[in-house]
DNA sequence: CTAATTTGCTGTCTAGGACAGGTAAACGCG
DNA sequence: CGCGTTTACCTGTCCTAGACAGCAAATTAG
């Protein structure tokens, strides 16, 4: 099995961009398989995630930052609730919005997760000295920096604050 | 603490796979996009680029080379073949099996899929000058290589443990 | 007030991963 | 040679998910 370090020739143009394709193809599989062990899947998680960090958020929200269109967003929620880890309520100031929280079942997967992400970074980033993984990080940050900039629809920017100001 | 362009804190132990995990999504929803406009996804454009690099497979091959098992590698050849992008023909070596090659229309799609990479690989690396750009195609490589050995199904070794036991 | 917009929900279509069989061909051993 | 095993492929089911269209309720602008 030799030229698998190299791009298809068909991408011979796009190096870079074919790694990044096969390298997300294989890490959300291996991601995948250990999200399978606490129930979760790659969109669960990730919502999962930004409420962990960031509290209770209404679904539009919840939807733009993790680049989903408003169907996509009803459905993870409505699972994650079924699954019970995170509830709704009506927001108190918009009767049309609805803001989802996560339960204490929620939160208690926290640990777990935890401990999936050190163990997939364990295996991703083994053989690598810390200089090589912090040139590694930065290289990555940068590349998500230009794609972000180019996709419109996933979390826009850093000032992006949502509404609030964005009446325009 | 970290602004947006880092982790989410539950993830604080897996910077780098978590920064794959969100680059990976934003990438592939890019070129998704740009392969759609060919009447592609994801995995019928991979298993192109295998057969354009490597001529008429046998399914099994295929499927193994792209991590797919047979009845998801049986799909998207069905679709491939129904686009008329490819052709199955018997092998002659081994009855059971199907060889699996492309047509002419098939073909034609290449010129089309490397413009679509290089165009992608424009977006993705804007800003980098040549050497970063090797310092980030290096990373990368380097960074698939680690995951390649810890996914079994993934061209790994062909002779990977496959089987699973039917009937528990 | 009305009209437009926002928010969330539903349904449909397609792609796809995982898993459980099922058939036919090839292989291997006595 | 015959028979059991393995291999290659196919089918069907169940689930997640993205894209898109349409809809109702609440809100906001004029």
């Amino acid at each position: 099995m030799d030229e698998r370090s190299g791009a298809p020739s068909a991408a011979a143009g796009g190096p870079i961009s074919h790694t990044i394709f096969r390298l997300a193809r294989i890490h959300s599989q291996l991601a995948g398989r250990l999200l399978r062990e606490a129930g979760l899947h790659a969109s669960q998680e990730l919502m999962l995630m930004v409420l962990w960090d960031a509290g209770p958020q209404r679904q539009t929200d919840l939807g733009a930052e993790l680049g989903m269109d408003s169907a996509g967003t009803t459905r993870v929620v409505h699972r994650l609730e079924q699954a019970g880890f995170v509830r709704r309520r009506p927001d108190p100031g918009d009767r049309r919005a609805t803001l989802v929280e996560v339960t204490a079942a929620g939160e208690s997967l926290r640990t777990q997760v935890e401990r999936m992400w050190t163990q997939l970074e364990e295996l991703t980033v083994a053989g690598l000295s810390p200089a090589e993984q912090q040139v590694a990080l930065d290289t990555l940050l940068r590349l998500e920096r230009n794609v972000l900039e180019t996709v419109p629809g996933s979390r826009a920017g850093p000032a992006a604050a949502r509404r609030s100001v964005t009446r325009e």
